[in-house]
DNA sequence: CATTGATGCATGATCGATTGTGCAATAAAC
DNA sequence: GTTTATTGCACAATCGATCATGCATCAATG
């Protein structure tokens, strides 16, 4: 059956070198082109496949292999070069051993280090990590479920995604859990930042180092529909009852988080405005970019002026001096409650974690 | 062969609500753990499993299968969630679809943009792009290649990968080409920046912005082993000996990426000179990050007392102020060259594509 | 010497999708 | 009416690894 068939064929003496020529590219595009499998290692080795495989894959032991052989084995397996076919193990397996994550981008610190987080933590669990990120767009989301559903992933992680219930109906019916991180979703458990503890601590302190000013604080960036973005307003707005004061919705600048977005409804406001604010909320690290360029076209510089809170963290962000604070999304702890939950595994209910982000 | 069997039992009356329950949680199990095959599908669609197969992956008019059939087929397809196996399919055709990359951290613009682009450019091309980072570790670099191997990846790409050959000389038995990306290697064809010419550029740009002062310049990161900072050194002492000045060991800080070690270096050298330098050339936003901090902790601003020109970029660093300079890698340009390569198959010899960063 | 048990391995079915081959049924050509 | 061509599909082998089953061989026991 697993014969590959040789054709050895007598050649006058003229032909030799070709031949010889011929052996060595054969030889070549051998090692190149084909893998080797266990039936090739079965063959070398004068034994079965099974064996072989009950040899690589650790079950010697259970298959009464003796040491002899199994050593054998592995010498002809590290000589070959060879290597597991991992989509004919998973097939006959039913396990995959991939667990995938969708992220919107990499090109922000949050994100980059809950990918590089999730990969270790995964690597450490047994699992082989495929993240892939989805640009924001909703379509691209879909689609790349759709594809890690093909690849047979084991458990699906959402992470800031538009829609994660939808996500979850793509998978439900291939009996794939899902979870969703950083944003929440009804329809599986979420691991998600203590939003509004988080944007409270935040707004008191930069009301604490605030100068008197008429002109209060701002509110700068997310969308008003995210669950985080509103979370963190009630937070904005409670550390502000707290010391009376009643946050108007003109102070609420809700336009996106894009850095552009930021820029352009900062610079509107700071047109109509007869003072800057004394304080102002930023909602991410890619809106601050829009903020800071905003205050440099103004002329406003971040030193003493303005005192700004973001939430998010970047380490040159931080670097910029003035008067910003920054809460930094408590990433490592975020993440091994997602193991845990995965650990637990998909019997339990439905819960939602909240993990507060540290200032 | 694939008949699931279904057996039917008759039960007494006063089970039929507890039948009914089990009904219900078998239903829910089935849909839930079992996944939709083509099996499945032609046994409600009452053809055969390679009509199912042919309709669902496009080449049915080939097969000369009837639209009706085909309409039908699909509908099932779709009402059903099924999604393909691709380890079935990848098992089957011994092509996968998958491209691999190792990268090795996400947390810094560069290589998060690098990871992102590669993303987009290989499904574009018709891949599916895996991506996994390295943590800077030359042992999981290995295992990391090992591993895309199992999972039959078409094509890997190393990026700022240790020892790029040790890689190639992994996946060459396999019949895996390599590319490298960032740093060179001597075995598969690599996409690099023009190191050199950036540094030439960048150095002469300093130079030009620097105070005079009796100490001179300062280089500041990186390993003198890799490629990169060796092209990048001499492009720094190009720019000097042009302008007549020779640039002397001390003057170099090849103390590592890692921003600790920078600041370290950075601090030390402060220590012992009369002078803080009129120029520095670092080498990385890491290594920036740490040169930043120094400069803080001895009290000294950015703001015009020294110049600073970096090879990478930041929005961040760019908006720190000051006299700073910094030149971005092309990636966008890279990733296209290391597509174009790919296009071209792995006919062609090995060649070193040098793509200029952008100041 | 016959029976039992342990040891060491081979055999073959199986996972789901793909694809070359073949065989009916109908249409077209002579 | 017979031959040829075309349409429309079913069948079965195959990819590589896994694992339940089974069959020799040899030692131990009665």
């Amino acid at each position: 059956m697993h014969n590959r068939l040789c054709y050895i064929v007598q050649l006058p003496i003229k032909c030799q070198c070709l031949l010889e020529t011929f052996m060595r590219m054969r030889a070549l595009t051998d090692q190149n082109t084909k893998k080797t499998t266990i039936y090739d290692l079965a063959q070398l080795a004068g034994t079965s496949a099974g064996t072989v495989s009950a040899v690589l894959n650790g079950n010697w032991k259970k298959r009464r292999i003796s040491e002899k052989l199994a050593t054998k084995v592995r010498n002809l397996a590290d000589e070959h070069g060879y290597a597991l076919n991992m989509q004919a193990s998973t097939l006959r397996k039913e396990k995959s051993g991939i667990i995938g994550m969708v992220v919107p981008m990499y090109d922000n610190r949050y994100f980059s280090s809950i990918a590089q987080t999730f990969e270790r933590m995964a690597r450490a669990a047994g699992y082989f990590p495929i993240v892939t990120c989805t640009q924001r767009d909703p379509e691209l989301e879909l689609t790349a479920a759709r594809t890690m559903l093909a690849y047979q992933v084991e458990y699906l992680i959402c992470t800031g995604a538009t829609d994660p219930d939808k996500i979850h109906d793509l998978c439900a019916p291939a009996g794939v859990p899902t979870l969703n991180l950083d944003l929440p979703g009804k329809k599986a458990s979420s691991v998600i930042s203590d939003n509004y503890a988080g944007a409270f601590k935040l707004t008191k302190k930069i009301l604490a180092a605030a100068p008197e000013r008429s002109q209060g604080s701002l509110f700068v960036g997310g969308r008003e529909a995210d669950h985080n973005t509103q979370e963190r307003i009630r937070g904005f707005r409670d550390a502000h009852a707290e010391i009376g004061i009643t946050v108007t919705e003109d102070q609420i600048l809700a336009c996106g988080y894009a850095s552009q977005k930021a820029a352009a409804a900062l610079s509107r406001f700071l047109k109509d405005a007869a003072e800057p604010p004394a304080t102002m909320f930023v909602n991410s690290t890619i809106s601050l970019e829009g903020v800071v360029t905003s205050l440099r076209e103004n002329d406003l510089a971040t030193q003493d002026k303005i005192v700004i809170g973001c939430f998010d963290w970047d380490p040159f962000a931080e670097l910029l001096g003035g008067n910003i604070f920054m809460v930094r999304q408590d990433v490592e702890t975020m993440m091994n409650a997602l193991f845990s939950i995965i650990r637990e595994g998909s019997e339990a209910e439905i819960v939602t974690i909240e993990v507060p982000p540290v200032l």
